[in-house]
Formats: C-alpha cells, sequence, structure tokens
DNA sequence: CTGAAAGCGCTTACAG
DNA sequence: CTGAAAGCGCTTACAG
C-alpha cells in the first residue's frame, strides 16, 4: 500500500479483511480464512461453535476475500476473462457476438462463474490489442477468445504459455482449444440438397476473409461439389463477394447460377433486392441459400434456406471445455478439446427445384 | 501457493517474475520493478544504460505484472463490476440492455476500465441477487447497477455502505447516485405537440410497474396535460395498457382518443396493427405516439413519434460518474451525482393535426 | 482444535 | 544510484 493512500481515501476505511473479523469473532486471521474456505480437512477441525460465530460475523459484514489476495494465494477465482477482438455491444457486432455471449452468460450463472470483460485492451487498427504491456488476462483464471480473426501469433503465444484459454470457434493454429461450428459438413449437407433439386450452376459468392470459418465453408462447398461431380465443381465460380449491390447482381448475372451460396446473409439480402429490381423471381428463376444466420437488421428478408451455427450453445460449451481445461488441464486427446458442433439447416423458402 | 501446484503444473513453470527478470538483467528485483513502472522520481534514479538492459530482457520475455499482486499491493485494479438483475444479452432483454452496454463499453474503454458481469449471482424468482451470501461485489472497484426496476433495499444497503456504485437509470431512494433519462421533460413536450395539433382527447397507456422511469412518463403526462388544460386532465384516461391486442384496442376505442400516448414500443406496435385491421388509419383517424425507441424486432412499425430516451450517452456517463466517485468520492452536491439527460424528441410520422 | 508463520508477486519508502 | 525490507490480504502446511 503506498503512501499516499490514506490521504486519498480517508473517506473510506480500507476494506474488511479477515484479520478485522478474527477480532470481532474472537478467533484468529487463519481460523477465518479456514471459516471462510469451509475447509474441513486434514489438519483443521473448527468446532461447530466458533464456525456459527465467525460465519455469523462474516455475513453481518458481508465480507467477501480480496480476489486479488486470494488469487495471489494460488487459488482459483472463478473469473473468466472474455476477449473480444471488435468491441462486444455495438450494434454492428452485436449479432456476431450477442448469440455468443448469450450462450457463455448462461452457462456462467450455470458454473458459478463472473465474466471480466477486457474492455480496457487499446484498440490498434480498429482491433484490441490482446498482448500489450498492460495486459490483464491474468486477473481471470482463464479466457474465452472471440472473433472473427483471431491473430494467429496471439493463439501461438497463448498456446506456448501456461495460461488456459479456449477460442470460439475453430482455429488452424496447432494444439488451440477451441470449439467452433462444423461448416464443413454443413455446406456440404446443402450443396447436396440443392443439387438433388437439380441445380448445377451454382456460385459461392464469400466474404473478404481468411477466418477458418470462411474458409471452411469454403471447403464444405469444394467438397460438396466434387462429391457430386468434380468436373462440375471445376466450372463453379468461388469468389469473393463484391461490395455494392450492384457489382453483386453482376456476379450472379455472369455466373449463370441458378442457386447461389452467398455465405454473408446481407449479401444474400442484397442480391435477393436486385432480383426483385430486375424482375427475377427468387426461388423459382434464382434459389439462393445462405452460410449463417440472417441478423434482424434485415428483418424484412425472405425467410433464407440456410446453415444456422448454433451460436448460443458455441459460447456455452466454450465455456464449459474453459472450465474443464481450469479443473483438470489440458486434455491428452486432441479431440477432447477442439470440438466441432453441427450446423442446423434450416429449410426456408429460397431454395427450390432448379427450372428444367 | 499450495503444495499440489507443482504435480498439476508439472510441465508449465511458473509465470515469470520480477526477481527472474532480475537475475537475468543482473539487478536487484526493485530495481525491475522501478523499470517496469517508469518511475523516476523522488528516491529512484536508474542510469540509462541499466535502464536499457531491464528493459531489453523485459521485452524478450514478453514480461507483464501480476495484476493480481500489483492490486494487492494497492494499485487501483480498474475493474468495474457491472450488475444487471436480469441476464443481459439474452434476445428478450437485448434491446434494454443492449445499448446501455455499448455506451459503457465504449466509455470504459476510453477510461481504462475492465468490466466484471456478476453473472455468477444466483437467480431468485428470475431476477439475479444482489446482495446473496457468495456475492463478490468487491471483486471491483465499484459497480454499475442496471435494471428496469431495482429494489430499494438493495439501493439502501448501497448507499449506506462504502461501496461505490452508480445507477443507470433515475431512482426514487434517496442519496443514490444516478444517471437517468429525463422522461418528465420530454413527455411534457410531446404532450404540448399533440396539443397544438389540436387534440383534445388524449389516452396514455403505460406499462405494469413500479419502474421510476414509468413514473416519471406518467408525471410528465399529468404535468402537460394540467399545463394545457386541467379540466381536461380530469376527463383523460391513465391505465396500464392490456396484455392482448384485443383488450389494448378495446381501451383506444373506448376512450375516443385521438390520440394515445403508449408508453412502450410493443403497445403502440399492437395498437398500429389493430387499427390496420379495423380500418382505421393511422395517423390520419388516430395518432400514436410511444415514449420509448422501438425494438428492432418490431421493425415493420412506422415510424413512430416518440421519445427517444439516450441509452447509449447514459451508459457511458453513468460509468463517467462512477470513475469520478472511485477518484474523489461522492460529490457533495446532490445534483453532481444525480444527473437527467434530455431525451430526444423524434418527430416520425404517426402524430399528425387532429381532426375537427 | 487454533495460532504463528511462510510465501504468493508486487510497490515503495528507506538505507546504504 | 541500487538493494534489502516491509507490507498488501490471503491460503495452507506446520507447530503447538
Amino acid at each position: 500500500m503506498p503512501d499516499w493512500w490514506w490521504s486519498v481515501n480517508m473517506s473510506t476505511p480500507r476494506r474488511l479483511t479477515q484479520r478485522k473479523i478474527a477480532e470481532l469473532a474472537n478467533v484468529s486471521q487463519s481460523t477465518v480464512s479456514l471459516v471462510v474456505n469451509n475447509k474441513e480437512g486434514s489438519s483443521a477441525r473448527i468446532p461447530p461453535e466458533t464456525r456459527e460465530r465467525v460465519l455469523k460475523v462474516l455475513q453481518e459484514h458481508g465480507y467477501v476475500a480480496d480476489p486479488a489476495a486470494r488469487s495471489l494465494a494460488g487459488v482459483a477465482n472463478k473469473l473468466i476473462g472474455v476477449f473480444t477482438y471488435e468491441a462486444a455491444f455495438p450494434a454492428e457486432t452485436r449479432d456476431f457476438y450477442s448469440e455468443l455471449l448469450t450462450g457463455v452468460e448462461a452457462q456462467a450463472e450455470i458454473l458459478g462463474y463472473d465474466l471480466l470483460m477486457f474492455t480496457s485492451a487499446p484498440v490498434q487498427d480498429g482491433r484490441r490489442e490482446l498482448f500489450h504491456p498492460t495486459n490483464r488476462l491474468r486477473l481471470a483464471d482463464g479466457c474465452l477468445l472471440l472473433g472473427l480473426e483471431i491473430e494467429s501469433a496471439d493463439l501461438e503465444r497463448l498456446v506456448s504459455g501456461d495460461y488456459p484459454f479456449v477460442a470460439v470457434g475453430r482455429r488452424d493454429t496447432q494444439n488451440v482449444p477451441y470449439v467452433g461450428a462444423n461448416y464443413v459438413d454443413g455446406v456440404v449437407q446443402l450443396v447436396e440438397k440443392a443439387w438433388k433439386l437439380g441445380h448445377r450452376k451454382f456460385l459461392l459468392l464469400h466474404r473478404d476473409t481468411e477466418a477458418e470459418s470462411v474458409a471452411d465453408r469454403i471447403r464444405g462447398f469444394v467438397r460438396g461439389m466434387s462429391e457430386m461431380d468434380p468436373s462440375i465443381l471445376r466450372q463453379t465460380p468461388i469468389s469473393v463477394a463484391a461490395r455494392t449491390s450492384q457489382d453483386l447482381w453482376s456476379q450472379v448475372v455472369s455466373s449463370g447460377a441458378s442457386v447461389v451460396f452467398a455465405e454473408d446473409p446481407a449479401h444474400a439480402s442484397l442480391i435477393y433486392r436486385e432480383a426483385i429490381k430486375n424482375s427475377v423471381d427468387v426461388p423459382r428463376e434464382l434459389s439462393i441459400v445462405t452460410l449463417a444466420d440472417p441478423s434482424t437488421l434485415f428483418e424484412n428478408d425472405p425467410d433464407f434456406t440456410r446453415l444456422s451455427p448454433p451460436r448460443q450453445k458455441l459460447g456455452a460449451e466454450s465455456l464449459t471445455l474453459l472450465a474443464k481445461i481450469l479443473i483438470s488441464g489440458i486434455p491428452k486427446n486432441t479431440a477432447d478439446y477442439q470440438l466441432l458442433l453441427p450446423c442446423e439447416l434450416v429449410s426456408g423458402k429460397t431454395l427450390v427445384a432448379a427450372r428444367v
């Protein structure tokens, strides 16, 4: 405690310590600690009477152990850090994070963890920096990492360190514990479905990012197509979605596709609107499939046929995995710390039989 | 550090400490601390050469001070607790909390605070309990309290304690530091506006809750009406909004109102739909005004004439106030810790001149 | 059954 | 200029 402390905090006396509780209950500080932690074990046995007395004082004063001190003394704090590479709450990123955080929050409630949001991390080029000189990861027992893209350098550093963490979403980096969505199999199924409906002219428009979740969807698309017919796959355009409505529409038209796989629902939405403008009937003349749930911002959209990643469950399971790691360390088998959850396939109304 | 530590963590040696850095740089641990904290002041003056050497080792090893230890040694935690009476992220409460939390988060980033969400608090009757036996408020330097309704017992206990906190939203309880929205003046303005447009038959339908935010809107309505004409106020129905669309519509019809003040946008929305069903033209035959922003769940609604509480700003300013309190204690003047932010009046399209 | 003591990693007067 | 030392609040062997 620095010297100036008292002068600054004269008004509010220092927080309640075990020592003070001990005085009040007429026991030693160690006894208080024993009671607080409900230790009955090996060497300590506190008579019920004493325990009651201490407990009473404890409750009367609403004592809570200083988590910093506890942590320093080597106990887990039941505190889980949540690091998001972008601000978690704003509308722009709300769709992405909200569902995940809903799951995390619900599970935290169940498992009795509090959540520490690392909002103080300095923002660099619009993204928060994980390892900055004053990073406070250690405040939490372990941490959840959220973000469409996560720096592989960060992941490597975490993997080689001893700090428990779990990434939400599959990651390429070796030995990273994660819980992700199984986009590959999901997209394969969607491709099969379209194929069986007679579609042969496909188009995949994906987002312009290196994120694993996007790569997986592309991979699923390629695998699905090649399982159906490798020669058709070779003629199937797989492109980054254009940025404007018009350019998107050009991509669709010039591809001659009967079904568009628009990874991003926002793109599906724009294409749908352009289709209306150009008097193209969706889905009778053009089927549209999207590979994630549409945001509430595009509520007027049709009920897109789509892949629905189980975002709430992803959040919940990530926390569950982290809790396991905290308790018993990283599992031996990769399969036990790299989990892929199946995506739901929503039938929707925008994928119908191809016209002959 | 408990005894079993090594057996559990054999693989990963203990985290890097200043002591180890000191050995590597051939200085004392105190010197490392001095360098880490960039202290130049009073008693310590480290020659640039030594400093460089230490800095180099520090960087090479990516050293970060253990925040728990720092905190224990008396440095502020820069940790703000966030207590929500309901789960913060789920869709049902998303509209209410998201905007607030967006503001809080943005401000936390600016002020360098991390956010601790008290998700471990046990839920009783659908609401989290603030003061439960294992409450961990003390984990944070202070805390923000969010909720439509906040138990006054909780508030009283907080006020009489020494734990710094700020409520988001105005509260009746004495001496509670808060940042709220000025609903009273906002509603007064809306009443005036409708009055000037020739409306004389008003109806106020409010939510069935004791929350201060609702009471304030009712108060504003009453004040506005009585400023216009007390005798008309006496004939103006002020009721709890019915639960079903049909009953709501009955309330509207039987009141004979030319303008409905529906506090809750969800109610405004239902009334609007009933109006369409019953071939009543909104706004030409019936004006509707709502006293909060509609949720994105009702996106198909018309652009309601409404009061828009500055939710993001509420969040941000609450954190700012709490930060002030943390630094210099509760201000002397009530006016300095009980803040009311003006609501924006959105013209919208559902309030027009009354038919003569 | 309970207390005195060591130690967690750090900050900061205080001696040299 | 730099190191030895006290102390933050806690947990847990270890003595009594």
